[in-house]
DNA sequence: GTTGTTACTTACTAACTAGTAAGTAACTTC
DNA sequence: GAAGTTACTTACTAGTTAGTAAGTAACAAC
């Protein structure tokens, strides 16, 4: 639809605007996306956080559906920390040589997580109502989570003899998953990263990891 | 409100034609509940799958609040599993004399479970509605979810030297939560007692846990 | 300086929301 | 058989829902 001219100095200064706008509605729906649920949210309430008519919402998103479009793709597709932290094995990468190991990548994904509860929260609440298959995000998130269960295969972590290195992943990311649950319903009572590294202690246990994590 | 009176044999008859339409009214909510959340779903919506009214719905649960907690009180506090696995070690019981074991006690909870896939999806929605402070089953969850990593202190749960008994639960609840919302989400796809069999693996593996699962 | 585009607004619609009030037919109690 | 009680229904209200249509003021392009 939209031919790709290059925007002149004063059209880009106008879709900045748009664009901070845009963030403006995408920011709020996701604060009552967590509230509330995206079923139980509406687009009257974003505009009301946002300080503008609830048409003038429809005019960026087009409808509710846009919206949720809107959010994934803003939120959502912006965390894709696998492979950057496989990248790092790449030739020319701060660990080439090595062999990645599925402690580290748990923890470099629990950093991450530690700094957005907002984006785990989110991930949680769409995740769940995704459950139904009468959900519009049922297909995207289930390829999402069979592509987290079942990773690239050339991926060579470095397990110790005797554990299957896919089950170890999906293990570790189901338990991430319930801990990440419990922390963004009671942030002030639970410190992720050190509930995490008791997992850890957990999943990974020394005798067994020892060189492994 | 209600004097409790005996019911008469006629009283009871009656009552009982009044607790099978609640019943329905409750099953048609959690399948409503399932499929778009709590504040997604309409009391219209549930009036239609029994076949009355929505003011027929209303007469038996006073407000939408009140049919959430009629959802609760139905299909919640029925599963209590963790007195009675600990029940089977207390004098007379099948496994007196002999200590918890808690991968066999998540076998149990993974086995219950397996056979109300509603219920476990009932669980995940309400529990991650609950996450938002605003929501009226926040600290109900909250306080469920602090029972549960911090189980009663009397419980002499049988595990490897170097184990933190209420970290391997913690965790492994965490765990069974996160595989749980992949079994629900996909069904057809996922067994889910397999699947634990191989988290098992992980959680305790068998050098280490030998004798302790 | 006309022509077009953007970023909205007002005004509206048709459907739906939880909840209330006032029935009514069937049945129970006494 | 009169007086409840139960299990609903119809009818209604006031507010909210997503979405449409038709503006309009500000700015940009040429």
């Amino acid at each position: 639809m939209d031919t790709q001219k290059t925007p002149t100095h004063a059209a880009k200064k106008r879709s900045a605007a748009a664009q901070e706008r845009l963030d403006q509605i995408v920011s709020a729906a996701v604060r009552l996306i967590n509230a509330r649920g995206f079923n139980g949210m509406s687009l009257q309430a974003v505009a009301d956080e946002v300080g503008i008519t609830q048409a003038g919402v429809l005019h960026y998103v087009g409808s509710k559906h846009g919206l949720l479009v809107e959010v994934i793709r803003r939120y959502y597709d912006r965390s894709s920390t696998l492979d950057d932290y496989l990248s790092l094995f790449h030739p020319g990468g701060a660990f080439e040589g090595q062999s990645p190991k599925i402690p580290e990548y748990c923890r470099l994904l629990v950093a991450e997580n530690n700094n957005q509860p907002e984006l785990v929260m989110l991930f949680q609440m769409l995740n769940t109502e995704a459950m139904s298959t009468e959900s519009p995000l049922h297909e995207y998130f289930n390829d999402r989570s069979r592509g987290v269960i079942e990773p690239e295969p050339d991926v060579n972590w470095s397990v110790p003899e005797g554990i299957d290195a896919t089950e170890a992943i999906s293990c570790a990311l189901a338990a991430m998953y319930g801990l990440e649950g419990r922390w963004v319903a009671r942030p002030d009572e639970i410190d992720y990263p050190a509930e995490w590294s008791k997992f850890e202690d957990i999943l990974f246990p020394l005798p067994l990891w020892e060189g492994y994590r």
